[in-house]
DNA sequence: TTTTGAGTTGTTCGA
DNA sequence: GTCGAACAACTCAAA
């Protein structure tokens, strides 16, 4: 308890700055305020499971967070301070850091998950009470939440009025800069130690696909968006659904994380002028979509628990535990679905394409409840957020804001011809259907056929088909239908009159 | 207040 | 093989 002497300048006393979901120096806000004092900095993260509501990482964001916090300590070094790594209630710790060093001021930027923005009220409330300053910013999206609103005051749920509003809107700021100077904390403080807090798999080691495919942090976020504006942007507009082709950012774990910002990414595109025209509009577009994610979700605390569509509340989900299993482990019979599954688990993000061929079928043909999806893929993706994964979900599954139609139903063979025409991408991840040419390696193969005649080309080893593609959607229909049926059924409101 | 136009990403069927 | 319509109404957002 070493209490700062009566004698010390205000500059003297450090100021906490405060790293969640914003790991990165370039274009962080709170940081570059507090170099801006001229005071010492104290880099601080804080592993916060315990206060109520926060929803505990996935594995594939504890193995991304792990990494990201090695290069985020790696980058700070080089700045002149040390991240300090605490775990526990977030007032706690802050107070405790509070009292251990004098510090007269902290520092954070903005969440916007409803539990988070829970904790850093209580935090702002707590600061002011001890006389503290403190202040949040704005960072991780374009536009506050509370601020984009409708002509009548609400917020949207359709998403091209809100798309059309964010783009009529003025151009975003531009990014800041690395802070240049950093006033390191000369004092001793403790400091978890990040192998302690496992967030790494050991026993098994699933990570190796992980390792390969991604570099968490903010220099490689910086790299890949620099490698992407020079290459895929190029012919993003057509291709950027394509699973085989490397034709998408991969930008989505860094901005998960915050390693980059989606100011930086704007102003870069901003800067490219009309050479890229419909590549840059699409891609920005895609921007909005996450945007719009998290818009939904501030306005909806439960977007990850209740349907958006309350009409769904009656659904008739089934609940097939082995039907579930086999889509996690990339067994359903359906190529470019158990391709999907099987980068997902291998390399832990899926192409967007894909995702939503899986998602819905998991949804329709197999008529699981979409929260036994997303809980998968929240525990799975690398990219996994509080916003967008619950958002898509819902919105696939058709009870979701501004979702598909119920009787968009993909057909994953037609999916898989149409976006992987060679085969390439389901050859990667299935290696059973590796000898299998193009114009077979979508279909599933026939159960009969395969069982009277197994065909070594087609493998015994790749499963038969779960469901029948016509029947699960026959079933899939009915049961939409039944849906409206109970809504018309049990609804207190009398039908519109009609107009005579 | 009422009206109007519109709504990311599809599939199937039948002419 | 190609093409347009049906699939279902409903809610949203803005005029």
């Amino acid at each position: 308890m070493t209490a700062p002497s009566s004698g010390e300048t205000e500059t003297e006393k450090p100021a906490i700055v405060l790293f969640r979901h914003d790991l990165r120096l370039a274009d962080n806000r709170a940081l570059s305020a507090a170099a801006d004092t001229g005071k010492p900095v104290i880099p601080l993260f804080i592993l916060d499971e315990v206060s109520p509501g926060i929803r505990p990482l996935g594995g594939a964001r504890r193995w991304w967070l792990h990494h990201s916090l090695a290069a985020l300590d790696k980058a700070l070094k080089e700045l002149g301070a040390t991240l300090i790594l605490r775990s526990g209630q977030t007032l706690a710790i802050v107070d405790d850091v509070l009292e251990k060093t004098g510090a007269d001021m902290v520092l954070w930027n903005r969440r916007y998950d409803p539990p988070a923005i829970e904790v850093d009220t209580a935090l702002k409330s707590g600061l002011t009470d001890r006389g503290i300053a403190s202040a949040g910013f704005e960072g991780q999206l374009l536009h506050e939440p509370s601020t984009l609103k409708t002509g009548s005051g609400g917020f949207y749920k359709v998403y091209t009025p809100f798309w059309r509003a964010l783009a009529a809107g003025d151009e975003p700021r531009a990014p800041l800069p690395t802070p240049k100077d950093i006033r390191g904390f000369e004092g001793t403080l403790a400091s978890d130690t990040l192998s302690h807090w496992k967030l790494l798999p050991t026993k098994p080691d699933w990570a190796g696909g992980l390792r390969e495919s991604w570099q968490p942090g903010e220099a490689d976020a910086q790299r890949r968006l620099a490698d992407f504006i020079d290459g895929a942007l190029e012919d993003y507009a057509d291709k950027r659904d394509r699973p085989d082709r490397e034709n998408t950012s991969r930008l989505s774990p860094h901005l998960a994380h915050g390693e980059i910002t989606p100011f930086q990414v704007w102003h870069v595109l901003s800067g490219l002028g009309d050479r890229l025209g419909d590549n840059v509009l699409k891609f920005r577009r895609e921007l909005a979509w996450r945007e719009f994610a998290w818009h939904l979700l501030f306005h909806n605390p439960d977007l990850a628990s209740a349907n958006f569509n309350r009409d769904f509340d009656a659904f008739p989900w089934r609940y097939d535990e082995t039907a579930l299993r086999a889509w996690q482990d990339g067994k359903t019979g359906y190529p470019i679905v158990d391709a999907g599954m099987r980068q997902l688990w291998e390399t832990g993000w899926m192409h967007n394409r894909v995702r939503m061929v899986a998602a819905s079928f998991l949804t329709k043909h197999l008529l699981t409840d979409w929260r036994a999806g997303e809980a998968w893929f929240w525990d799975t993706l690398v990219d996994a957020d509080a916003a967008n994964n619950p958002a898509s979900w819902q919105w696939v599954a058709g009870c979701g804001a501004d979702a598909a139609p119920y009787f968009r139903i993909f057909n994953p063979v037609l999916q898989g011809e149409k976006f992987d025409p060679h085969g390439d991408y389901v050859r990667s991840f299935v290696p059973e259907l590796a000898q299998v040419d193009a114009d077979a390696i979508h279909r599933p193969a026939a159960k009969k056929a395969q069982k009277s005649a197994p065909d070594v080309k087609l493998s015994a080893a790749y499963p038969v088909a779960l469901v029948d593609h016509r029947e699960a959607r026959q079933r899939a229909l009915a049961a939409y239908q039944q849906l409206r049926g109970a809504h018309e059924h049990h609804s207190d409101q009398p039908r519109k009159r009609r107009q005579t």
